[in-house]
DNA sequence: TAGACGATGACCT
DNA sequence: GGTCATCGTCTAG
């Protein structure tokens, strides 16, 4: 648990991992730090819900290299959603992040959003609230101005589920919520 | 090159 | 609970 949860060759363990982990963003000099609560695990080739199940593309080229790698990607063409690559490079494991509690910068947040609740309870609103944009795509995220820092909780629980939004593979209990 | 559709979110009823 | 905005990306032809 103490190692970076983005090396790992198990892309579910590593989803499970990342909950409770720190997400510090310092983009556009605003810092913002939120506790990963929400995840979901994607598995490349093997997975038919991932971007890259049909292979490597211009947009998805990111989920392909190395662990700690950012990929962002425009959701119905109006939010930006975040993965972190986790496993070695050509087998593009991803984890998803879905949802954080913010715990500093909130008046940040809250400007991002324009409103003050459900302010990164969703991966458009994680990306929002955290100032992400396809501009962070490839950033790695053991490096300012975006990092994955270190467990900030140890989850109480973590309750699985099928995955969101998605019309494939949906038999597959990948989606994860902590609780703390 | 055109057409379909999506790992969503906001707003209205 | 349901509808719709909005456009990048991929696929088929």
């Amino acid at each position: 648990m103490n190692a970076a949860p983005w090396r790992r060759d198990d892309v579910v363990a590593a989803a499970r991992d990342i909950l409770g982990w720190r997400i510090v963003s310092e983009i556009a000099g605003k810092r913002v730090v939120g506790i990963i609560d929400e995840v979901e695990a994607y598995a490349g080739e093997l997975d038919e819900a991932s971007h890259a199940y049909r292979g490597q593309t211009p947009r998805n080229r990111v989920m392909f290299g190395a662990a700690g790698g950012l990929y962002v990607y425009r959701s119905y063409g109006i939010h930006w959603c975040m993965n972190v690559v986790v496993g070695p490079p050509g087998l593009a494991r991803a984890v998803l992040l879905r949802g954080a509690r913010i715990v500093e910068g909130t008046d940040t947040v809250i400007v991002r959003r324009g409103r003050s609740d459900h302010l990164a309870d969703g991966p458009g609103k994680l990306a929002a609230a955290l100032g992400v944009t396809g501009e962070m795509d490839g950033h790695d995220v053991a490096e300012p101005p975006l990092r994955i820092d270190r467990p900030e909780k140890v989850p109480t629980s973590i309750e699985d589920g099928p995955r969101i939004g998605i019309s494939k593979a949906t038999d597959k209990p990948w989606r994860f919520v902590a609780t703390f």
